[in-house]
DNA sequence: CTGTTAGCGCATTCAC
DNA sequence: GTGAATGCGCTAACAG
């Protein structure tokens, strides 16, 4: 009501709120003499626009020091050119290289990747999901198949392109790229047997929502219930704590307490296998004379031990690779030769066993 | 001009153009019986509504199953909740805690992290400066403190809060969370001429872009002229392939056959120096005896070998978490007591010394 | 505590 | 090949 001390007010007041007062599209138009629309257009196909112009509008773009506002631009064209990934834990080497393959390609292509990590616990990947899905990537992909209902029913609706990876389901949300987690551990077991052994005992780190590594120890079960119908298998877990060496050294402290009659130690991780094997070393246990370890991934390490540790290997950055192909080519608006992709994996044998 | 079989056309045609018709919060204040802006309160700070306004809304939002669209919310408010983050390569474990730290304290607050990797290429990095910015992320994390004249501008020019790390400078473009590499690495070499070693060499991955990398030669060369003036210091390098054990173990080769005087061998990290410390123990050299060795980074593995690798420890997670924590008092709007942080480093000695 | 209005920066549609 | 008008979905500013 009461004229306030500010001056004359019209009745327009602008409320420009842009704080930074970053250069904008608007600006480099101006400074090339040009539309805004044809410099939208010069700098998503540059051929779209005369050659002369094009020249105007670069030189503009660089004077200005324009960067382009990938908000408006997705506001606008409802594409945002990001991809939501969402992984157990980053500091877990395995996952990294998913997710360097994942980048290696979709980078190239424009997109960004936004990184989430549920750290095993589905109310967080839940959580994430809802997050990252107000983000409105592109495309969505995930590590695991199985999740909150509520988070693959965000998942479905978000009307984009979903993989799920690192595991198999025979009814996926949308695309997968995987393999089967039991088949590879009973090809361990498989590759025990073979050997000679005949008293194995798994070993793991399983948290409550690491569904790999349960998978596994189902592959192990089945295996070791077809090989010895009737015997009781021997099982050491651990619910928690950092998937470190160390782990691997109290499991293996563990199973020669609770089974000392053990002649192979299946370990659900090469992590974990790699602490077991150098403790054997220390301790003067003879690998795999007095004890056969196995390990699950392949790692660096796996090779170099010594002797060398019998794994799984799983192309790990074939599947992020893979997992980009699938989205760029459903996000470009193609179709997808196959829905889901079995990776596959491959049993290493080495000294170990 | 002529009236189309679609119904009467009213001057203003509808330009409706989003493809998904999702959600949005006009849909949910309609169904709520309130105005977007409450709506759009409520979401942000629901005390800032009343409390049966705040239960119609929660309802409305969960029939409607409505996600809030961040691209639109980062346009209007000038804010993207989000923060950029730049490594060299992301399947290098100790980068990847960074970036867990980074993450772990980062989402909490409501943040996403967008990263993107370098593949330790300049160009690469400027390119993904430029694609990042055009985010408009309210932070940027990054590793390093060298960047292409270009880069340092963008990021200067961003208007936000910018930290680099895993290094030192005594002029950041803003934030930095760091420590000395070549003090790190002369702190190593003290400790093998304190132990009495006096032919060191110095064996390393050092590829263009890393200047960590080139930072711990530096600081080995130093440290080899202050102990041994006048000496022609030996160093071994490769300058490209990935980092593996496998690359350790060639360097280890290259350094017995240019330098096998050599007693102590300094790798520029501890996975050079793990492959080379398996393969000694495979060709039957004696470490420490025969000779000694050490890395950086101290990875899990470095306590675990035997004999154990003596190491520089770095705060990789406290890196990333100090970072988050400074991003995070920016860019709500604080002031950081301390703009550099040296999160120092630690000489591990273990048995291969 | 709640509603109205305008605008964030860009891309789409349409006209020339 | 280029320009003008309009809206994407949300929030800042202001009024009540």
């Amino acid at each position: 009501m009461s004229e306030n001390g500010r001056g004359p007010a019209p009745k327009a007041v602008s409320r420009r709120r842009s704080a930074t007062r970053a250069v904008t599209m608007a600006d480099v138009a101006r400074a090339a003499g040009v539309s805004t629309q044809t410099v939208s257009r010069a700098l998503r196909d540059p051929r779209s626009v005369g050659p002369e112009t094009l020249e105007r509008i670069e030189t503009a773009v660089r004077e200005t020091r324009y960067v382009q506002n990938y908000a408006a631009s997705h506001l606008a064209s409802n594409r945002s050119m990001t991809v939501a990934a969402i992984i157990p834990t980053i500091s877990t080497s395995i996952f990294a290289e998913t997710i360097q393959g994942l980048t290696d390609v979709l980078l190239p292509e424009g997109y960004q990747v936004f990184l989430g990590h549920t750290d095993y616990t589905s109310a967080r990947e839940e959580a994430l999901v809802r997050s990252l899905a107000g983000r409105r990537p592109d495309g969505f992909f995930i590590i695991g198949t199985r999740h909150t209902q509520e988070a693959a029913e965000i998942l479905k609706r978000a009307g984009v392109p979903v993989v799920e990876s690192w595991s198999w389901t025979p009814r996926p949300i949308d695309l997968l790229v995987g393999f089967s987690n039991p088949a590879a551990m009973m090809a361990v077991v498989d590759h025990l047997v073979a050997r000679g052994y005949r008293r194995l005992t798994f070993a793991g780190m399983i948290k409550p929502g690491d569904h790999r590594a349960k998978e596994r120890l189902k592959g192990f079960l089945d295996a070791h219930g077809r090989h010895f119908p009737g015997a009781e298998p021997r099982v050491v877990t651990m619910a928690s704590g950092p998937m470190v060496m160390e782990a691997g050294v109290e499991l293996l402290d563990r199973v020669r307490a609770a089974h000392p009659e053990t002649d192979a130690v299946v370990f659900a991780s090469d992590v974990l296998a790699s602490g077991a094997l150098l403790k054997c070393a220390a301790l003067g246990i003879r690998v795999p004379q007095d004890l056969a370890i196995t390990g699950f991934g392949n790692y660096d390490i796996a090779a170099h031990l010594v002797p060398g540790l019998t794994t799984i290997a799983i192309a790990s950055r074939t599947i992020g690779m893979e997992a980009a192909r699938l989205l760029l080519r459903r996000m470009q608006g193609q179709e997808v030769e196959a829905k889901m992709v079995d990776v596959g994996f491959q049993l290493l044998a080495r000294g170990s066993t």
